[in-house]
DNA sequence: ATACATATTTAGGCTCACCTAATTTTATTT
DNA sequence: AAATAAAATTAGGTGAGCCTAAATATGTAT
């Protein structure tokens, strides 16, 4: 029913949308998409006409009800695969999405339903990503941005808000992990950098663009 | 580099030419792909441009040695998802055959080589198939048709020669499963149909259309 | 060997999802 | 408000992988 190349661009339409707000741009698609703007807007006309997105000429794109349940369970389908392939197959939270990105367009809902069953119905992905279930709804989310805490807060690690390699390679490195509990020993004024105890023990300074990029909830 | 097409030519092309011999035929190929006849003479002419195959006009294809290679790669992957998809997602062996046609393609050898150690490195898929190692390698086989068996042979059921729903689904509901040890008590002259003791307890008579199907080892 | 049937190929055409180049619309600067 | 820059659209075109209809080659029966 839905090609490949609309699965793609409901998806990127529904990442944009959720960073940028409501109207999502031909150029912001054609970035993220890497495709030449002038194709998309040829393909969001023909998107439009089947009613998977709402067009405005010049004006830009955004998900139709209907488009959102589809994005949604790929989305969901993406997290899934992403679980099982660090939980099950020993892969690392920086080696799945490219792989990922080719399971979320296997078409079989009993798969999905059997999937999250031997997952054991798993509410986030190995970035801390939450899952929505088969019908597109999440669970509340509670997380913020570690910048947003004061010295003596203590809080879990629960997300990133970054998902580039080299982010979540220098966590990995700086033996930083979903999970772990921060306490926030002091924050530099000048430049935003936390001064941050992990686990009770390891003592360690973060950038300003870390721990901006460090989803937590209180403790 | 391979196509999703070309992927589905070669694995058909292996399949038709492990069943009737060296030459394909673009009728036998159009067929089974479900193409017309027109398109897979063009597409022939393409792929034997690339050296997957070596096509004679009018004659039909064999596969190269790279294009086997290719193939038995797909199928590798093929019987690798399927025996995930039984043993690890509670799937029946009738269930799996379409779901494993779209997870074949999915690119990524450290996947591959993950899942087959997570599986065990299974030697057959859930149907007996045997799953050729990274290289396109099988170990040897020594199974044959139950109907190449005489009266008092005893003989482990290893596999089927026929992967029809409906055989599956008989065998199935005929409690006759993979690993079960089958000993020919009569085999009728007449209508070759055999008289069995299933695992030395249940007695049944199989026709001679299935017990050219099922496929065992001497015990 | 000829006629007929079947298989295969050729020729021309289509849709999907992309492209470049040119044009038009929108936003920004002066 | 006019000039300029940036974004979006239109127009025309491409390759992959399919199609139908017509032509040709191969195999079979008489």
């Amino acid at each position: 029913m839905t090609s490949l190349a609309e699965e793609n661009y409901l998806k990127t339409i529904y990442k944009l949308q959720e960073k940028n707000g409501a109207m999502v741009s031909t150029s912001a698609l054609a970035e993220n998409l890497q495709i030449n703007a002038a194709s998309v807007t040829d393909f969001i006309k023909k998107m439009a006409a089947k009613k998977l997105i709402s067009y405005q000429k010049s004006k830009g794109v955004s998900l139709t009800e209907h488009g959102r349940l589809i994005a949604l369970n790929i989305i969901r389908k993406h997290r899934l695969w992403e679980v099982w392939l660090v939980n099950n197959l020993g892969f690392k939270w920086d080696q799945v999405h490219e792989i990922a990105e080719q399971l979320e367009h296997v078409i079989s809902d009993e798969l999905i339903e059997n999937l999250d069953k031997h997952l054991g119905y798993p509410k986030a992905d190995p970035h801390g990503d939450l899952i929505p279930d088969a019908k597109g709804r999440f669970i509340k989310n509670t997380s913020k941005p570690l910048l947003d805490c004061t010295k003596g807060d203590k809080v879990k690690f629960t997300g990133v808000a970054e998902h580039s390699n080299s982010f979540l390679q220098y966590l990995t490195k700086s033996n930083i992990n979903l999970g772990d509990e921060l306490l926030v020993e002091a924050i530099e004024e000048f430049d935003h950098s936390f001064q941050v105890k992990i686990n009770k023990k390891e003592r360690k300074m973060l950038s300003k663009d870390v721990v901006k990029n460090l989803l937590v909830v209180m403790l």
